[in-house]
DNA sequence: ATGTTGACGGTTG
DNA sequence: TCAACCGCCAACA
């Protein structure tokens, strides 16, 4: 059962998030902005949120979309707080810390992102046609 | 084509 | 500081 391919945008969200290195985070506005789309950050949110219906879509399973986090660093899954506490768990297995209870130590694990040139590259590598300029 | 929906982010008071 | 607003814009029904 093929299932029908996510959205361009959210295509090239997956492609960045996948480079996120274990250990590290960063925000819904800095992919945006990567993607030369800022303003785009809750659509970022959106993509992430979709990610929940293709548990079972090989492709899209393994996205390290628990390294997404908001712009002070906190853990913002909506609904009834299990959501945000697996985000905990899985980044803590990556030695991520805390300050508080959910809000990252950004100084330490702020992912530096990518360049323009690496995120052309990127874009290349996972074969999207770079429409969305 | 049109209205609704947000895992956002900046501004305001 | 902190909460409440509000502009943002791709997807989707």
């Amino acid at each position: 059962m093929t299932r029908k391919p996510p959205a361009p945008f959210y295509r090239q969200v997956y492609a960045i998030v996948w480079k996120i290195p274990p250990g590290k985070v960063t925000s819904y506005g800095r992919i945006a902005e990567m993607l030369n789309n800022p303003g785009a950050a809750r659509q970022v949110g959106y993509a992430m949120s979709a990610l929940k219906n293709r548990a079972d879509d090989p492709g899209y399973v393994g996205i390290p979309w628990h390294r997404v986090v908001n712009h002070q660093g906190q853990i913002v899954i909506k609904g009834s707080g299990e959501g945000r506490l697996y985000q905990a768990e899985l980044l803590r297995e990556e030695s991520v810390e805390f300050s508080k209870d959910l809000q990252v130590n950004l100084d330490g694990h702020l992912w530096e992102g990518l360049l323009p040139h690496e995120v052309q590259a990127v874009l290349e590598e996972a074969g999207i046609n770079p429409k969305y300029e």
